[in-house]
DNA sequence: GTCAACTGCAACATTGATGTAGCAATAAAT
DNA sequence: ATTTATTGCTACATCAATGTTGCAGTTGAC
């Protein structure tokens, strides 16, 4: 493959990640144009519209990887390792605002794959159920879509906010809440 | 209109609120057949897909403005207004489980409704900033996307847990967070 | 019982998206 | 300079969704 396919390839993934996430309809021909390639270039890339979208999960997918590693999830302390996966998994759903949860259902392999991350990220909220860090009264499964759901909020709604400060808001919100106590 | 062709209304509008929230491009023909009824019929009810779309928005519009209106977000006491809001606003969203930002961008008058609506939780939100019920550090802005974030997701993803003790769960995590502090 | 409204069904036209193939032009690699 | 890979463009076939029409059957209202 030559340098300018891999660009076009990597600038295809990227446009259409925003597109889909505005609206998961988007055609073909939509993305090829806003990546400011020909539309037959695309079908040549991709063998049809599911290899797409397959792809772009999988750059996801390997992006949330890497953060989930290298946060050290299950061997760091949890206030350090929290923070440590928000400033990175912030960023992956900024550069890949794609509903994972809801497009992936027709790819089993991804879905396999989004299962077993998000049972690394439970685990993780599970252990600092134990170790004392969330409250008593706390579900893990809520304390999971809480943080899930402040995650997308800041990355999404918030573009503006880095990701280190990011982060911060997060794990505050999570942990303290935003009332005075 | 007979009785029937009234039930026979809502039943699509319901059946393809629940299909266009998992699917946004969810066909005609596939929410006809959930509601049990011809695809002719849904034409013959809506003028084209838009005014199906117009229909359910505006459905969800209706129940939220009356949540809003009963909330007396102006003048009860801000604890009071938010679990009433949220007691009330939370079976709305699972009754009406389209995402209104994204799918109502192409319908100006229902986007402008949304956008009031919007502006009158965001009053009582700057209220309770005002009020001191929020830490003195939180942006406004920051704490209305907190509250739509933790509500989507009880509203989403734990169906099973009733209106009340959602809304006691939200609002807990709002004001304290779930970290021990 | 009659009438009006409503429905399902079949048929049809239209449109937009998808996917393929061929060909000429271009640019990197050798 | 020649080869090779890649692209844009055009044309085409296909398919699914949309929207319309006519007709016969059913059901509620009067």
């Amino acid at each position: 493959m030559r340098a300018d396919a891999a660009r076009n390839l990597s600038s295809v993934l990227r446009t259409g990640a925003r597109l889909l996430a505005e609206d998961p309809s988007t055609s073909m021909a939509a993305i090829a144009a806003a990546a400011g390639v020909d539309r037959t270039t695309v079908h040549r890339r991709f063998a049809n519209r599911e290899a797409l979208l397959r792809a772009v999960f999988q750059a996801k997918l390997d992006s949330a990887e890497r953060v989930l590693d290298e946060a050290r999830l299950t061997e760091a302390p949890v206030p350090v390792a929290l923070h440590r996966y928000l400033e990175g998994i912030i960023p992956v759903a900024r550069e890949w605002p794609v509903d994972t949860r809801r497009m992936m259902q027709k790819d089993p392999e991804a879905s396999a794959r989004r299962e077993a991350q998000s049972a690394r990220l439970s685990t993780f909220i599970q252990r600092a159920c134990d170790e004392g860090h969330l409250r008593a009264d706390i579900d893990a499964a809520w304390a999971r879509a809480v943080l899930d759901a402040l995650v997308d909020s800041i990355a999404h709604q918030f573009p503006a906010v880095d990701a280190p400060q990011a982060a911060d808001l997060v794990a505050d919100a999570f942990l303290r809440g935003l009332g005075v106590t």
